[in-house]
DNA sequence: TTTTGAGTTGTTCGA
DNA sequence: GTCGAACAACTCAAA
């Protein structure tokens, strides 16, 4: 006698949490199933065990704790439950189909070595197991595949790619949030809590709290607010003492929001507002260095690990643990630069801008490996992605792909004068120096004794002397960078 | 195959 | 104070 009831469907969430433009689970619920919502935290997969795919920094897991209980509370909103797992997620996903005797799973790929691999595992599985895989599309606007050059090898050069990319045209069209969902009675899974994403003792995560709002509804909300205070962004992007960046990039890196639906919103605001027209197209050539550097990623999985010019193996880097200490807690005694350093330690991100001067900083005054700088923003950004963190890392390095020139050394004061005039972004994250005048503000040591008592400021005590003075460390960093090119 | 033009984000120096 | 040149040479993409 035939089962007349449906038989379950999986839907896999990965590193997309949110339900509209989620093509796995537009799909899945298009197909009439019963649906099963489930994610994996999986530290487990013997591909995920490598230094291509490292676990999720301090910042990001905490992120992730707060995405997925705002996923779990708009699926219940519409009837479905997220059933939270721990292990090798090809193994978890393909037992738990065999258990419930599923008619498919669902997932989108992720275009990241480790991460297909582990994804080939599970269809292999599944297909063994006679369960319907569906392999969706992932959150890159193009596949690398269709970005190539006519040896057929990925483009280096950020222009011609982006080039390519806006000449395929628009992306897919976005998919709308199922409105109901019907769950089946699902098996039990883990609480969010055993998995210890978050800080506990210290909770270090205060900063984090104030400063963001984890999960698909803020994102949404966090664009729609972007869009609408965008006339001026190509020059107020540079302005750490502005807010006039989108603020999207951890919801961008968790799949909250999809480059997709920020493509639309873009193109749409920009058939609106014609005026506004050159802002939107700086503001998409950002999502285009997102986009270029996950295409780097894909044909250099070790991206993280070896310098994408080879030349650099031999450059002589520094082994200063003191240095290393100073830069990342913020007392290297360029406000600029401490600034940066200390929101970054706070908020889980920092200014593009001031990344760069920190970046340059560390690699060119203290000549420093930039592994070690994109390790430390791996471990705090709530945005650290595979691609742009060390492929923009590199970048800075000189390493990287389409890379500044060696002789592009930030002054870190001209830097601050420059792009924080007032001293506001300084005065904020830097509050022993709040009350010196701007003139001095990203100089301290050149005030007098007498104003900087004013200020309440003590050099070497409240506030430190700069650990290296920036023309020797110029002079340093360009004799470095000379030896390096004669090889 | 060869050639050509171009390449995210800067600083310093001297006229 | 402002402005242009120098700071190198190399790789990339496309004609």
């Amino acid at each position: 006698m035939p089962n007349n009831t449906p038989r379950p469907v999986i839907v896999w969430f990965r590193d997309d949490l949110r339900l509209s433009d989620h093509p796995a689970l537009h799909q899945a619920a298009a197909s009439g199933g019963l649906l099963i919502c489930i994610y994996v935290f999986d530290e487990d997969s013997a591909q995920l065990r490598s230094p291509q795919a490292r676990p999720l920094g301090g910042a990001s897991r905490w992120w992730l704790a707060q995405s997925l209980r705002a996923l779990a509370a708009s699926l219940e909103k519409r009837g479905a439950r997220l059933i939270l797992r721990r292990g090798p997620a090809a193994a978890i996903i393909a037992e738990l189909a065999r258990q419930v005797d599923a008619s498919a799973v669902h997932w989108n790929e992720i275009e990241i070595a480790p991460h297909r691999a582990v994804a080939d595992d599970l269809a292999e599985a599944l297909s063994v197991a006679g369960i319907d895989h569906h392999r969706h599309r992932g959150d890159l606007l193009a596949s690398p595949a269709e970005v190539r050059t006519k040896e057929g090898r990925g483009l280096r050069v950020f222009t011609p790619f982006w080039r390519r990319v806006l000449g395929l045209g628009d992306p897919p069209k976005l998919l709308p949030a199922p409105k109901t969902l019907s769950a089946a009675q699902g098996p039990s899974g883990d609480q969010l809590d055993s998995w210890m994403l978050e800080p506990t003792e210290p909770d270090w995560a205060g900063g984090l709290r104030e400063s963001w709002t984890p999960g698909e509804g803020a994102a949404q909300d966090n664009l729609t607010a972007f869009l609408d205070a965008l006339p001026g962004y190509t020059e107020g992007r540079d302005r750490p003492d502005c807010a006039a960046t989108s603020r999207l990039s951890p919801h961008l890196r968790f799949g909250e929001i999809s480059p997709r639906q920020v493509w639309y919103a873009a193109r749409f605001a920009a058939a609106e507002r014609p005026a506004i027209a050159g802002d939107i197209d700086k503001f998409l050539s950002e999502l285009g260095w997102r986009e270029f550097c996950r295409h780097l990623l894909h044909d250099h999985p070790d991206l993280a690990e070896r310098n994408l010019q080879a030349s650099f193996d031999a450059f002589p880097w520094i082994t200063d643990a003191a240095a290393l200490h100073a830069w990342q807690r913020g007392c290297t005694g360029y406000p600029i630069v401490d600034a940066g350093m200390r929101e970054l330690w706070r908020t889980g991100v920092m200014h593009n801008r001031v990344r760069m001067v920190v970046a340059s900083f560390l690699v060119k005054h203290l000549l420093i490996d930039w592994r070690c700088g994109e390790q430390w923003f791996w471990d705090t950004l709530v945005d650290a992605d595979a691609g742009s963190n060390p492929a923009n890392w590199q970048w800075v390095a000189g390493s990287g792909a389409d890379a500044a020139p060696y002789f592009r050394v930030f002054n870190p004061i001209l830097q601050g004068e420059k792009f924080d005039p007032a001293g506001d972004y300084v005065r904020r994250w830097v509050p022993e120096l709040a009350s010196l005048p701007a003139k001095f503000i990203h100089q301290p040591w050149t005030a007098t004794p007498f104003e900087l008592a004013a200020a309440g400021v003590t050099l070497g005590g409240n506030y430190p002397e700069p650990i290296i003075d920036h023309r020797v460390g110029r002079e340093r960093a360009l004799a470095a960078y000379a030896k390096t090119r004669q090889h």
